[in-house]
DNA sequence: CGTCGATGTCAACGCGCGTTGGCCTACAGT
DNA sequence: ACTGTAGGCCAACGCGCGTTGACATCGACG
């Protein structure tokens, strides 16, 4: 705990560069298109910096997914507007920060993106609905709902880019999705329907 | 339209065995994990009969990513039971053929599968959504729509493997994303929220 | 001024990939 | 039995990749 004074040192200007070309690279091209050799060019610095600074590819993915939701506090929010507020948090936070979208397209090939994604929806989102209130023996099951409409819109919006979902703006956006979103926070979980037999 | 006769070349269970270790590949390990090379390992052939029969890794590709989502009719489907009969297809259609699952891997990275997976949703979906009964002008924002909750219910469940979603079974999944879908069918379409000024 | 670690470049490595072309082999038509 | 052809294998190619280690340069400090 007693590390180095935090002196600025010459190469933190290096490392964010490495680390803003890598988000670019790898929300455009996902993990296996996007390449070492690529991110070292945008950043104007030789590849084998980057493997000095951030160890491996892996390494740099790591680094570069590094992600917060910074969702609110629910149990602020007036729960009839549970859905609507999470709605457009998330499309304001997609469209300012490429991060989360470089974690989805990783997270179709590597799997280690996807676990981080796990984390992040089975975490941060699991114990936001949490403390907006829902019963916490069936919270995880309404975040995972929330979360498959969520990453839906996430996916058809800005990774295959279907046509509506793009020209849709985010205020009619969140219009459509946020009473989804309510319901999978506060509908009563709907009876076992009869087992086949 | 006057081929040779359909007679059966010895080649065709070759072709269908390339056709089918592409498909499992393709959905385990996205499009660039997968290889031609572990494909006719899978196939127990040479690589060079992959090209030989399908032209290059994209051809491959394009043959395995032959889809019909085989949507029912829904003017044959009571107006009340679209969400549902929709949900219930789809989740079916899923678990019976990983192409879908293989399109979905594959057009995070690749941009012909990503215009595919257009395709289908903007052609196939919206052709049925209009059947169904919705005005046409608002056909096409409406299987957008259901897309994004569709996709991302596949996203969670098949390639994230978010633990909440892939715990709860079709019955209860299709219970809780069927009046989802309704609503995006079936809604009107809300007021345009005041613009920003 | 001399030294030494931090910062950065350069050239090369081994690997697995998609792809190619040449060469066997078995069988259908005569 | 002879031959043409479709089906299949093998060895190799060129490429771009992640990664490595040797070498150059800069800047702080004695």
């Amino acid at each position: 705990m007693t590390g180095p004074p935090a002196r600025a040192r010459r190469s933190d200007a290096t490392r964010a560069a490495i680390l803003r070309a890598a988000r670019e690279r790898f929300a455009a091209d996902g993990y296996d298109r996007a390449t070492i050799r690529a991110v070292a060019a945008d950043a104007q610095i030789d590849p084998s910096m980057v493997m000095r600074y951030y160890g491996s590819k892996e390494g740099l993915f790591a680094a570069a997914a590094e992600f917060d939701l910074h969702l609110p506090d629910l149990a602020q929010v007036p729960p009839e507007r549970l859905g609507e507020t999470l709605a457009r948090h998330f499309l304001r936070r997609w469209e300012a920060d490429g991060t989360l979208v470089a974690l989805l397209r990783a997270a179709s090939t590597n799997p280690g993106a996807a676990e981080r994604m796990r984390g992040i929806f089975a975490g941060q989102l699991a114990t936001a609905v949490t403390r907006s209130g829902a019963d916490p023996a069936t919270a995880a099951r309404r975040a995972g709902l929330v979360a498959s409409q969520i990453l839906g819109l996430a996916l058809t919006r800005y990774v295959i880019r279907l046509p509506p979902v793009v020209e849709l703006d985010p205020d009619e956006l969140a219009a459509w999705v946020g009473p989804t979103i309510q319901r999978y926070l506060t509908q009563p979980i709907p009876p076992a329907p009869a087992s086949a037999g």
